[in-house]
DNA sequence: CGTTTGCGTGATACCTTCTAACGAAACTTT
DNA sequence: AAAGTTTCGTTAGAAGGTATCACGCAAACG
């Protein structure tokens, strides 16, 4: 299967010791958080010798940055997948708080804290455009001629990071309160934020996906003016 | 001033030296994040050995409570300062802003990746009802009878966080809001996820502080019924 | 079947947190 | 003021982490 038959054993043998290794690392992360992720305990579990891991990744560091391209990958594959059923945002909101409650470490190697100076690679941004492309045309079909907030009109003039997508302005505001509304609830419910409070985090997650349904702007029954 | 007069000279010394501790140590958070903080670097810049700041905390994980704990109190009283002058919540909003974009790392200490097996101390929780307190204020005087949306109904029944506030459902529904949807905009932002994308994050802000003067049920222009 | 390539090892250097034992300084009590 | 007690800072050391090095050996290749 793939390109494994054409690959030289030796490289082959080196595929499957990167995966191994990844895994035990994912393992790792799912139990104590990226922070404790441990060169010496992975080697350890698959019964090696510390160094013997540098012949497969440079450093921790290389680890880490293969680990969070995964995690973006397996992301953008999950949305992709829900997306090209032709799904609205909500449907694709379904999918991504699954996707986060599946593995909370695995969502916060990409949206949690930020180590100062770590600049992500080409690639990781690559796919978080992947991901945008769905998001603007799932946006975009649900209401194609929403008003333009004052924020959108802004939007109108930046509109790089979309890569070029026919998205109306409108739609481009809604993809990123799309993204920050839901990455708000989520961040937070993962965190164990919520935790003692007694309600229901996915009524909330469920409700911010509501509001999401509606216009953008200053509601006309708003206060003042 | 104040109680340091009446504390013996051991105890001022005491929590003299806490404090410089804790001064080096929001340093080497401010540059270097959290995880890098290290009790023996904070000793080299004091000019003191090692296992002499175990005097004064009992380890890496005391101080970073103490440290977390700080980072609640400051927040509360930032918000409580701006609270106590009849500020609107788009007032808090700004003053929150404001205080994160301070020391980024200090609120990613208070809001960023959680360490799986951290719990927080009662005392956190406390400053955190403190602010959700102001919080609540605000958002019940900004619309008295606002209508009650389907989670607003759900908070009724699960009200227990709110800590005998008299805010009505509606805005316990408003409170989560504001929350989550600045966390957000914040959390995004200062973890650089808006760096290349070339719009302004602060409008950003300000078009979700401006959503949320707009009643936050299914607005009446919506799609779908 | 020889050569080459690459893998795993132990030794080593340098970090980290944290404990233990000791000497000195400072505060308290007599 | 002198003696006693408490507390502080030190050095030494254990345990564990990242990462580099030289070495031996086995597997792949020609």
């Amino acid at each position: 299967m793939g390109k494994s038959d054409t690959a030289t054993p030796r490289q082959r043998y080196r595929a499957q010791v990167r995966t191994e290794i990844k895994e035990h690392a994912w393992k790792q992360i799912a139990e104590a958080g990226a922070s404790a992720l441990s060169l010496n305990a992975i080697a350890k579990q698959m019964g090696v010798s510390g160094p013997a891991l540098y012949r497969y990744f440079a450093g921790r560091d290389e680890l880490i940055t293969e680990l969070i391209r995964d995690a973006y990958r397996s992301l953008a594959d999950a949305v992709h997948a829900v997306a090209a059923t032709g799904a609205d945002p909500a449907g694709i909101a379904h999918v991504l708080r699954e996707w986060a409650r599946t593995d909370p470490q695995r969502y916060f190697l990409i949206y949690g804290t930020p180590v100062p100076g770590y600049h992500a690679p080409e690639e990781i941004t690559g796919i978080s455009q992947e991901i945008m492309a769905d998001l603007l045309t799932a946006c975009a079909a649900l209401e194609p001629d929403a008003p333009a907030t004052p924020f959108a009109d802004h939007l109108a003039d930046h509109r790089d990071w979309a890569g070029g997508h026919p998205a109306p302005p409108a739609a481009l505001h809604r993809v990123l309160t799309f993204w920050t509304r839901l990455h708000g609830v989520l961040s937070l419910e993962l965190a164990g934020h919520f935790a003692g409070m007694g309600f229901d985090p996915a009524r909330l997650y469920e409700a911010e996906v509501d509001a999401l349904r509606a216009p953008l702007g200053r509601a006309p029954g708003g206060l003042r003016s």
